[in-house]
DNA sequence: CCTCCAAGTTAGCATTGCTCACATATGTAT
DNA sequence: ATACATATGTGAGCAATGCTAACTTGGAGG
């Protein structure tokens, strides 16, 4: 017990201790590497030090290893944007500047899961857990919203308003990682970008 | 001559005529079918009634086939955007809005295609042509930002608030496409949404 | 009419995701 | 301790994939 997730050289054991969990890592530095669509499970089985048919004991399919790495992922995107706003005052413009730049910092310093949470994991399946996951995090957000706005979490100006600004920080995080913008584009100042953006979907 | 891209049963030809169009035309649908990764080039010649080598005479490989198809979107949208644009009076608020629901529209109607012009069209090669025909559409976008404003083209305030409507309206789409709006989200007027947020960035 | 070359073909390679039957270790009850 | 049941590993093998190589076809231009 307390065996690392990945194994020394010489303390190769016929059972892993905790492959699953070493898939899942092995996994997820995959899709940083070459991308969520073009990981190959057989890599990930080289890098665990394990036949390829033994990831079919802890996984249904290719898709569940990716559900599950997205799930974890979304769970450190939502403590990350918790800290962000735990930082900050409320109804200050710079608690929703903060919140927004860990959104894009995220985005940025883990662009393949990021690109798997959102994209690619809603490929046909419908995930339960990650999609509750998200709405958890989205629920935050609509908490400072309220908080903001001094009105209440579920009324239609706060989603709206919450909404607009995650589709801000959403679309932006894509077009930076997939190097769509033009270089003026690029070459705008990042904070400038979310505070205008802050101020105008929550006046003061 | 004039031969048309999917030929007539009867009609059966060595040479296709034009391979390259029908192939073209073949992959975008099964990519709105199921997606542009997994999209195969055997069921495209399958449609195109071809050998599964008859490809590579007119592309060098996959990521060629997937740049065409979305070369050909990118002036879809494009279009769509100007005839949005030329549909309403300069310096109204609906211009915008009109603006903006033509890039949602076109995103929800060719989801497929629309998360390849993005997404996977970078997955690591750059294409000079998608570039510039982005950049094309983008300009015209600064175009109605800066009449808006009355502010010159090249300004750091246009572009700033023409990008932050881009990241928005881009956000939205993919928000939309990947199903990740709670249902409450979902609930929201789109137009109340685009008129927010077209008010909001770009004062009048 | 002949010749050349673009545009097809068939055959085959390595790799992929996944399944099967079998092997091995671990934990529990006797 | 012994024996068994079960979770977890292996290895061989399937069909499908992207792509290449060598051959065939047929149409256009001298």
């Amino acid at each position: 017990m307390s065996e690392p997730t990945t194994l020394k050289k010489n303390e190769k054991k016929y059972h892993h201790g905790d492959l699953r969990g070493a898939l899942l890592e092995a996994i997820r530095q995959l899709i940083e590497r070459e991308g969520a669509d073009s990981f190959s499970i057989a890599e990930a089985c080289r890098i665990a030090g394990v036949s390829t048919a033994a990831p079919y004991k802890h996984f249904r399919d290719r898709g569940e290893m990716l559900r599950g790495v997205a799930l974890l992922a979304m769970d450190r995107l939502r403590a990350d944007m918790q800290d962000a706003v735990n930082a900050h005052a409320p109804r200050t413009p710079e608690r929703v500047v903060a919140l927004g730049q860990a959104y894009v910092d995220f985005a940025r310093r883990e662009p393949g899961v990021f690109r798997l949470m959102f994209g690619l994991s809603g490929d046909h399946a419908e995930d339960a857990e990650l999609t509750e996951a998200g709405e958890k995090a989205n629920l935050m957000v609509e908490g400072v919203v309220s908080d903001h706005l001094d009105l209440p979490v579920g009324s239609d100006e706060v989603r709206l308003r919450a909404y607009a600004l995650w589709c801000f920080v959403h679309g932006h995080s894509f077009l930076v990682l997939d190097g769509k913008r033009s270089d003026a584009e690029a070459a705008l100042p990042e904070h400038a970008l979310l505070d205008l953006v802050g101020r105008a979907i929550l006046p003061v």
